[in-house]
DNA sequence: TTGAAAGCGCTAACAT
DNA sequence: ATGTTAGCGCTTTCAA
């Protein structure tokens, strides 16, 4: 039914091992034999099995990405970032959403390990213990992408989320605001904390006692942007200006104060996270923290490639630049 | 190193083959031995090895899925519909873009067959003779999610284009636009084909005579969107509805229009298409046609599936419902 | 209920 | 430059 090599080198008049070498580019071929073997595998319809020769050589060229969410813009565009630069070196990749649940993470990295991947690009929130042994086990090397490992143990590629939310709040205070709001995630992730303490240390340096109520946490939704605008105007002493955590949610807090009659960025700054397409796709459109999803997952499926060819590797903690990008919905100097 | 089959069963004191049966559920396996067998795998932290299992039984349990973009708003959706079905029946996706580019698509469907998926799940544009002849080749089901084969050849999960777009064309005419503006896309995909036949059957219906100026081509991209509408309110006389074929234009139009002092939907009624996120995170919303993605990735899945465990398929191109949602970009009566 | 053994299709020494 | 052969780790008859 199926064409094997086996049938390849019986029709060619050749071994399974020269037809094994010209399919795999080995250069040790007479042109001759090379060119009667192409020419009979053309005239079989020859399809090498994968799965035979990833038993054979140890190795399927196929890494595995696990993701909260493909569907979310933030993600997707970082998973094309993995997906092109594994292309490029010949990976295909078997892609896996958590949800961010714990179960869900640690199923899904055994079930690539038993599909034999060659190495694991690993997007999430929390890095337990769990997940930390659950990657030791692994005989691949894994990459952590846009997620932070307070312990450093695996290698991994973020901004630094600390510095990028102190500038972004600080330049809301610069801008006259003596304590902006900030609209963040429940989720206690890591880099929800730095996102968190840059925030703080930006307040604190301006000698501000820390006003819990200017703090709302909603799940980087849209519609979370749009309660917690709602919640912060309903303040006795509504805050001027906002950082949120997420372009998403940004929107959501533009729409919602917009909705209720305020003027972006006149009655109330907006500063968002992310720099996702979304952040051009709104009127005013809206200033954010560049952060270069695409690279980052570029860059950590890169690492993995190295890490997967065992070539040296020089920082396994690899911190991308970010930069803030000053659009409408803050005011210009 | 990494412990086998033949390792657990060795410590076990029983033979591969009842290994093999506990760890694939067979029943046949007394209870007691069975709990022996479980207790070594735990000690040893066996890991069966799905590459090994593929080959020997012919069943990869990973599906293949081929999406023009994993970063665009709309792709996504339907990435995630797919994705969660093949979970749920326990299969694993190989995801790869092709960004609509024939060549890649080819070579893809290739790459995917030699890895061995049980099935194809294909997203794309045009379905060229060539993309047939590829699927024929292949001994596996495939059946395409949002993406129309003229021959009917390949099973397929879709929409009523045509019928929608005549649909929404239709509304803006019964709001006493004469001659609705559309904007579509460049690309000469069957699906673009349709929607283009619903718009001009409502321009027909209502006695026009079509005015080729008022149909723009973009690419299905926000700026483009943006360029549209500039193009068209360049016009001696300037359209006041514009059916737009996806909601990232619509976007784009929307903006363009209130860039240049338009007010929507009072100056210019906007109607888009696919019902994406993107269409509520807009101010005003955007009213627009519901593509159920999620749900055409996910009946897709499952359809494939189906054609997977050899089932019974009454109907190989299934047409799902969709439907009109007015929000604020449309005047309500 | 359990075991023995023959593959699945290929790669990778090793030999020639 | 080419061929031989022993696995890779598992499933699946077939026997017992």
């Amino acid at each position: 039914m199926t064409v094997t090599i086996y049938d390849v080198a019986r029709e060619a008049n050749v071994s399974m091992a020269t037809v094994s070498r010209v399919v795999n580019g080995n250069p040790n071929v007479k042109p001759a034999t090379r060119k009667k073997v192409l020419n009979t595998i053309q005239q079989l319809g020859y399809r090498p099995n994968a799965v035979a020769r990833g038993l054979a050589s140890k190795k399927t060229t196929t890494v595995g990405a696990i993701i909260p969410d493909i569907s979310s813009i933030f993600f997707s565009e970082l998973a094309r970032g993995i997906e092109d630069i594994a292309t490029m070196y010949k990976y295909n990749i078997i892609l896996s959403n958590s949800d961010q649940n714990k179960e869900k993470e640690l199923h899904l990295i055994n079930t690539m390990l038993e599909k034999q991947v060659d190495g694991i690009v690993y997007m999430g929130g929390v890095i337990s213990e769990d997940h930390i042994n659950q990657f030791q086990t692994a005989s691949v090397p894994v990459v952590l992408a846009a997620t932070v490992d307070q312990t450093e143990t695996i290698p991994s590629v973020n901004i630094d989320y600390e510095e990028a939310a102190y500038e972004a709040t600080n330049l809301l205070i610069d801008h006259g605001h003596q304590h902006p709001a900030f609209v963040t995630a429940t989720e206690e992730t890591e880099m929800n904390n730095q996102k968190y303490a840059g925030y703080l240390r930006a307040i604190k340096e301006n000698n501000n006692e820390v006003k819990e109520e200017r703090i709302i946490k909603g799940d980087y939704s849209y519609d979370s942007g749009i309660e917690a605008i709602e919640q912060l105007i309903a303040l006795e002493n509504r805050p001027t200006a906002v950082f949120v955590a997420s372009d998403e949610m940004a929107l959501g807090v533009i729409h919602g104060a917009q909705d209720r009659g305020l003027d972006i960025p006149n009655d109330l700054e907006v500063f968002g996270f992310d720099n996702t397409r979304l952040a051009t796709m709104v009127r005013p459109t809206l200033s954010t923290i560049v952060q270069p999803m695409y690279d980052i997952g570029a860059v950590a499926m890169r690492l993995l490639t190295k890490y997967m060819n065992k070539e040296e590797v020089t920082d396994q903690s690899i911190i991308l630049p970010h930069r803030m990008i000053e659009r409408n919905s803050t005011k210009s100097e």
